[in-house]
DNA sequence: ATTATCTATAGATCTATAGATAATGC
DNA sequence: ATTATCTATAGATCTATAGATAATGC
């Protein structure tokens, strides 16, 4: 493998490992036993580095998040976007973590990664609607939908972080990937009282799959 | 003032403007006119610093989200404690910014963060709880209960990263407190299912007043 | 006497580059 | 010849402390 490929490869492991920002480029060059002299001759700063990942992941997510031609989604294929995502999710997790200082750091960034928001957002929303032309979901009205389709987003986005800081302090700290699949559940919960009935026991007993520890469920 | 005081208050101003990232016990003196070694007198570290910090947004949001003794929650009462809170996510919006970071870095603000977050999990769902007793939103269940107010906490705390985020790159960077609010539309969308049929047409037209610029809504 | 403050600085990084050297591809 | 790599280091911070002074409260 070049070694320009390897940089990226070794710098997202230890971005996910330890967070961006405990991250330098003296680190990344001692872990793959190359000068700091060397890695600088591949990538300007830490900041390139970061970018090239970005693009990945951007391949990555809009690849899973592609439609189906000539026929409206059904059931399976909502699950199947949900792993999708939050696979992508954990394979890049450090991103979302240190995301504002990031986008502060670097416009071509910023720009991007504005931009691949709002094809997410727009790419739920027409999720939502292909769902809703499968008789899965109920209609809900342009504005509704927009408005879930953005639900679903901070809810997909941040389900890490959140593990992050509620799991905090405990005795294993790590989060493991099959804790994150746990934000499946929380997605598929919001989508509950929009379910045709149809689709109500399936949806419930899938989403049983995916329910949280009992940690999370504080009673009222 | 006392100085202790002032480097508590100065402190929250910066990282609330800069991020606490980019801000070094140097800046802080700086900004007061006092020398290094007279912040160091008064604080150990910046995580000392943090930490005062958090224990005011704690109070805050702790004395924020109290329930009335003796009655059930009125629409307003919700009204009033969105409000209440995304204010105070407003005034200490540095700190979720880098709150993996922080909780990273001390022990302390670990722990008492994650109590924080379950003790906040719990008012949202007996807020919840108070609301279905008022016959303002229908019965759904202890369960659904649970993942229903960990998605509004989502939504809550992660509603600003996201305005940063997507508006980033725009003429205009800062984000407004006005724009804040626009998080309880989102908020109350998630609610809107599960209404009684009396109040829809209530929320409905409140949501409207909270209702995100037009940017936010791709269309399917 | 105690509390608050300043000056000065050691020590630890980290970034990024210049310049030398080695490896590779025509 | 060009590309890749290393060595060595300048320059910029930032943290945190020691030790001297100033201000304050009995």
């Amino acid at each position: 493998m070049k070694t320009r490929d390897k940089i990226i490869l070794a710098s997202l492991d230890l971005f996910n490992e330890q967070g961006e920002r405990n991250v330098t480029t003296n680190h990344i060059a001692a872990h793959l036993n190359i000068s700091p002299g060397n890695l600088y001759y591949h990538f300007r700063n830490k900041t390139d580095i970061v970018y090239e990942i970005f693009l990945q992941y951007e391949l990555l997510v809009d690849h899973y998040l592609q439609l189906p031609k000539g026929r409206s989604l059904l059931l399976d294929d909502l699950i199947f976007y949900l792993e999708s995502v939050f696979d992508g999710l954990w394979s890049y997790r450090f991103f979302h973590r240190d995301l504002e200082f990031l986008l502060d750091s670097d416009e071509r960034l910023r720009r991007d990664y504005r931009e691949f928001t709002m094809r997410c957002l727009g790419v739920v929303n027409r999720i939502l609607g292909s769902l809703r032309d499968s008789h899965i979901l109920i209609d809900m009205g342009d504005e509704h939908r927009s408005a879930m389709a953005l639900n679903v987003w901070l809810i997909v986005t941040n389900w890490m972080a959140f593990l992050k800081t509620a799991h905090a302090g405990e005795k294993n700290t790590a989060i493991r990937k099959e804790m994150l699949k746990q934000g499946i559940y929380q997605v598929l919960c919001l989508t509950l009282p929009y379910l045709t009935e149809s689709y109500v026991d399936t949806v419930v007993k899938i989403s049983q799959k995916y329910k949280p520890a009992p940690v999370f469920s504080a009673t009222a």
